[in-house]
DNA sequence: CACGTATATACCTTGACAGGTATATACGTG
DNA sequence: CACGTATATACCTGTCAAGGTATATACGTG
């Protein structure tokens, strides 16, 4: 429903955004990120953790492996809380729109 | 072009999120925002510069008040880096779409 | 069941940040 | 220019998160 502040936080370390922008295109296995991304393997499990207690991502066990992949959901909400922002921006560039289409008018 | 620490850094804090808030409908003198918010003036003008280095906000000065009002930029920015993820959702909820349809075909 | 592989956790140290109090700066007014 | 108002900054303190090393846990294999 709202972004938590867990989601906020997990997704304010650059390493960890680094790993769901790998998960976007797959499901990826602890030891893989950690070659990728040249972790140690324990900073790696932390680094998930954090995502997973925030949602971002779900595990499933495979043998010994824990292979992650995303869960869109709580970047689904952030997107919502951008929402009532979105406006603004929009405003903007119609007002700009506006402003170049009266030069236009002004030049004929 | 792209959304920097500082940007989510500065979206961590709620307090600082809530002022966002207030500032999407109007700008705000700082006196108005320590009352509202039920700061001290001193955290006011803390989380302000936050925002301020992150370019969320833009200052102008009338008499001794600073008026604070809201720079969607770095919020359009976060958008831009939300959009590879949008697909994600959007493909979840074709699926579910596609599910349903194919438990209608079968309720013929 | 001993052992190797894959991952998680405990523990320690360090650095960043929030909140508070006190103080500085900027501006307008008499 | 003394003074009040509005805001910013300095400084201190406690909290929390990140990274590293060592260790525990889980699982498959011989």
């Amino acid at each position: 429903m709202c972004v938590t502040n867990a989601i906020w936080s997990a997704l304010l370390d650059p390493h960890r955004r680094a790993v769901l922008d790998r998960l976007r295109e797959r499901a990826y296995p602890v030891g893989e990120l950690v070659e990728e991304l040249r972790w140690t393997q324990p900073a790696a499990s932390k680094h998930l953790k954090v995502l997973r207690d925030a949602g971002l991502v779900r595990v499933r066990k495979e043998a010994q492996q824990r292979i992650y992949s995303i869960d869109p959901g709580p970047i689904a909400e952030l997107d919502a809380w951008i929402a009532p922002y979105r406006r603004l921006w929009n405003d903007r560039l119609d007002a700009l729109a506006r402003h170049l289409d009266d030069n236009d008018e002004k030049e004929k």
